[in-house]
DNA sequence: CAATTAGATTAGAATAATTATTAAGAGGTA
DNA sequence: TACCTCTTAATAATTATTCTAATCTAATTG
């Protein structure tokens, strides 16, 4: 928890807390997931707290908002570069740590400076591909997935 | 128009309005854009049936649905496989037709079923960077992305 | 210790985005 | 025409997110 003192903030119980769930945490949680698992300790939390302190975060590049997710914004905690892979059934997002090399050709930059760059995988996952969970029908679809839903 | 006609879907004077719209179209718009657009010439037209529109159209795969802009979801008529090129500022998105092949190690799919990949390039747009437009101020931070914003 | 101040927290209201419901309309078909 | 299916439209309802204003906290100063 030490770790977290150089970040350059005021350190408060309820920051702490929703560090502390965030450390280590791959499951790519929602702002309504953090505040359901923080408001246990803290039964007047809020909303406003977790998306004042989420954004605080990311200013500080200590979590990074993910977009991936069509329905919510999703946070990770790892601000390492690394990919996604994301079931279109179930929504749950897995680390990729396999290091892409991918740049634009300069010709394709369109006039843009290109800051950084993320790789969505597109998937199935293994309880969603036994007829499992299936919280909703509507995954993200983009250019290149195949359309598993009609 | 007559492109539309085997999608297999009843071609409604609404749906052929969005159609039209989408047609050629690479501004990647929102709902609200496309209702915007089309109510001109429908004043009746409600954001219901250009939800309920681009769902079916979707379930056809004649559009896709674009994540990458956090605020609001995208959509792109273009199905063909590509990657786009994402406004951390204005949130503006263009297209990157270079193809690349990137495939994920089984040893890294943690059983999933992969069907398909995009890839979102960030970077600042050349009316950006001019300190132009700049509608907003909080991109999607993903990882690998500098955070440009503090 | 009392007062000050800057920043953080809270509850709830407000807004925005999206989805669902329902009734009415349009077109086809027996 | 009666019946059926699909689409639309208006509205309501939900969900996600942001804003507001009052309150609180911790650190600092007098």
């Amino acid at each position: 928890m030490e770790k977290y003192k150089n970040i350059g903030l005021k350190l408060t119980p309820q920051r702490l807390a929703i560090l502390d769930f965030l450390e280590g945490n791959t499951s790519h949680p929602s702002a309504e997931e953090i505040f359901t698992a923080v408001s246990g300790r803290f039964p007047t939390m809020s909303f406003a707290t977790v998306y004042n302190t989420l954004e605080t975060l990311k200013g500080k590049g200590a979590v990074v908002e993910l977009t991936g997710d069509p329905q919510k914004k999703r946070f990770d905690p790892n601000t390492a570069p690394h990919h996604h892979l994301i079931c279109t059934r179930c929504r749950r997002i897995a680390d990729v740590q396999v290091d892409y090399k991918i740049d634009l050709p300069r010709s394709s930059r369109m006039g843009f400076e290109i800051t950084g760059n993320h790789i969505e995988f597109f998937g199935v996952c293994p309880a969603c591909r036994k007829g499992g969970p299936e919280k909703t029908g509507s995954g993200a679809q983009t250019p290149g997935e195949e359309n598993h839903e009609d």
